[in-house]
RNA sequence: GUGGAUGUGGCGAAGUGGUUAACGCACCGGAUUGUGGUUCCGGCAUUCGUGGGUUCGAGACCCAUCAUCCACCCCA
């Protein structure tokens, strides 16, 4: 039996990583604009970080998480997100020893044990922003804007900012007693998962897909109505700041985010159509994050997006990357000398920074030209006995069918000024 | 973790119990000597995810198992 790639994983070929350059170059020249550093974490963790950082009652934390002993018994978890570990390297490495605020991105594989459907899997891949040090609202602005920004240069269309805001640790706990007497009534009625969050985490029961769940909390108090003075104005201030850039959303008082570090602002960007999935970027401030992974107390804000979904996005609505992947020199060689001769003249053309190519099944010359074809080549040359002899080779160009005959020694010329 | 669908060559896909498993694409080779993208001809599955079973006979029926996809939960 031929052995797989584990469940949930996929193998990302060549003709595919292509179009992921061009969004990864698309993705660091907007950063580079708005003045995000990049970042590189490592890609597994104490596991600690992750249930301190993320939070113990969240389901990444209680069941979609890669967790292993190492062979010194210590507990390492595969990122499931990369939030913590950006936080973790700030303080770790006193970043906030630079000018603030620090704007950080990261770009890279995350790891959830989850049962793989339409636009989720067990490996996939996000790039994120972070910005350490300020509790501007118009940082919550710039963050959601970027992301915005980033879809319209790809050309997506229809997308929706999700916006709310969740509050502080000084009108949350205001807000749950709230919640909790609203719901206390009803909670028998609720779903068994609702009822179980009822003492944790009352918030996540507003955001239940269960439409049982949804006529029983419509009307609870939401989040928006307890905001003290400080969050009320800082979230009166992000709305406005979008309003001045022309970035659309919708208040949406349900969002709550699966994570529990969110402080104030949590957003989700929306698309419609990636199977059930539609949530294409997530993100929001988290105050009280790093601080609460043993840093100093640091304000923060940032975004994770998903690759995988922006593929799919785009596929749902019909857009396609340009790709330019053309062979600029095919070597048609015949006979072993002129093997020897084309291997030696792809070297020296490489060294002109074209694309070049020969023959390594000893192919015909029919077969040589229809490879050369195959890889779009814009010149095909020929090297044969009779032109080893003669110290010339033949130049085809590819799409006209047109060929010379050019001495050994014009060839570069030839090529440069043809290309 | 729960539920549904699917599993035939590199890909797509016929086949609804009876001798040699359609077809399309791709790939390889040929159509007078060393010339591509069109056309024509030829080649390409001792075998139908795997393991059992039913039957005189199974790719087709049954059971199990694995895998993939989709959905629930939740999210990127």
């Amino acid at each position: 039996m031929l052995i797989q790639r584990p469940k949930g994983t996929s193998d990302i070929l060549p003709d595919q990583v292509e179009k992921w350059h061009y969004i990864e170059n698309v993705l660091r020249q907007i950063c580079r604009e708005y003045g995000y550093d990049e970042i590189r974490t490592p890609i597994f963790e104490h596991t600690e970080l992750f249930q301190r950082g993320v939070g113990e009652t969240t389901d990444i934390v209680e069941k979609e998480m890669y967790t292993f002993r190492d062979k010194a018994e210590r507990s390492i978890t595969l990122r499931p997100e990369g939030t913590a570990s950006v936080c973790r390297a700030y303080a770790e490495n006193k970043l906030y020893a630079n000018p603030l605020p620090v704007k950080l991105y990261y770009l890279g594989p995350m790891f959830r044990y989850e049962k793989p459907q339409a636009g989720r899997f067990r490996q996939f891949n996000q790039f994120g922003i972070e910005v350490f040090g300020s509790t501007n609202p118009a940082v919550d602005a710039e963050v959601i804007t970027l992301a915005m920004d980033f879809y319209e240069r790809l050309g997506l269309n229809g997308l929706e900012v999700h916006l709310n805001s969740v509050g502080c640790p000084k009108c949350r706990p205001v807000h749950k007693r709230k919640l909790q007497e609203f719901l206390q009534p009803h909670l028998d009625k609720f779903c068994p998962n609702c009822q179980g969050r009822f003492e944790r985490n009352p918030l996540r029961m507003l955001d239940c897909k269960n439409p049982t769940c949804q006529e029983l909390s419509d009307g609870a108090p939401t989040t928006t109505q307890c905001l003290c003075d400080e969050c009320e104005e800082h979230f009166a201030a992000v709305k406005s700041y979008l309003d001045a850039v022309g970035v659309r959303y919708f208040v949406d008082e349900r969002l709550v985010r699966g994570l529990d570090y969110y402080t104030k602002t949590a957003f989700e960007i929306m698309v419609e159509e990636i199977g059930a999935q539609s949530a294409i970027c997530g993100g929001g401030r988290y105050d009280g994050l790093i601080e609460e992974i043993g840093g100093p107390a640091t304000p923060g804000i940032g975004f994770a997006l998903g690759m995988e979904r922006i593929f799919a996005a785009l596929a749902v609505q019909g857009i396609d990357i340009p790709l330019v992947t053309r062979k600029d020199v095919y070597i048609a060689v015949l006979g072993q000398a002129a093997a020897v001769e084309g291997f030696r003249l792809q070297a020296i053309l490489r060294k002109l920074n074209l694309k070049v190519e020969t023959d390594y099944l000893g192919r015909g010359l029919k077969a040589q030209l229809k490879a050369a074809d195959r890889v779009r080549a814009r010149f095909a040359v020929i090297i044969g006995d009779d032109e080893l002899a003669r110290g010339v080779v033949v130049v085809r160009q590819m799409d006209s069918g047109d060929q010379v005959e050019i001495g050994l020694i014009d060839l570069e010329d030839y090529l440069l000024a043809n290309s």
